[in-house]
DNA sequence: GCCAACGTTGGC
DNA sequence: GCCAACGTTGGC
């Protein structure tokens, strides 16, 4: 079982969309890196949910892979998409500050490589997370 | 809205 | 295959 965290721009899908739809298709990925992080996705997979850009950036709750990778029906070209389902929304979400000021996160790939839309967390970081969220 | 950081493209 | 130019992402 592997972690992972997947980042979205709200005004394209906002974590609230995604609550409604309870599971969607995780499409329009164009990043090799990223591509190949969904790839290596496994049913089950548990993902963190980071909305980028409108508002606070923040990790806002977890979803689950329920399908592996398949051809994006979005683009003939070789793009993958995967499916998620939501698993559970967070009342206070553990925001991008908070994370860079823990010490014990700074290694993330969302620290160092801001730009990766979709990328794995250690478990000892996917736990350190979780543990932030409880103390609130 | 600005701009730094990064990824991609294309000329050589 | 290098690297400059350009486009995009995303934090602030």
């Amino acid at each position: 079982m592997q972690y992972w965290l997947i980042k979205s721009d709200p005004e394209t899908y906002s974590f609230e969309q995604m609550k409604k739809d309870k599971r969607t298709f995780w499409d329009g990925v164009r990043n090799y890196a990223a591509r190949n992080h969904l790839r290596s996705m496994k049913k089950g997979d548990l993902c963190f949910f980071y909305e980028s850009m409108r508002g606070e950036p923040a990790i806002r709750g977890v979803v689950k892979v329920v399908k592996e990778h398949y051809q994006d029906p979005t683009t003939t070209e070789d793009w993958s998409c995967v499916d998620v389902e939501f698993v559970e929304g967070w009342k206070t979400p553990v925001t991008l500050k908070e994370i860079k000021a823990n010490k014990k996160l700074s290694q993330m790939a969302l620290v160092r490589l801001a730009r990766l839309s979709v990328q794995p967390v250690r478990e000892d970081e996917w736990e350190e997370i979780l543990r932030m969220k409880e103390k609130k």
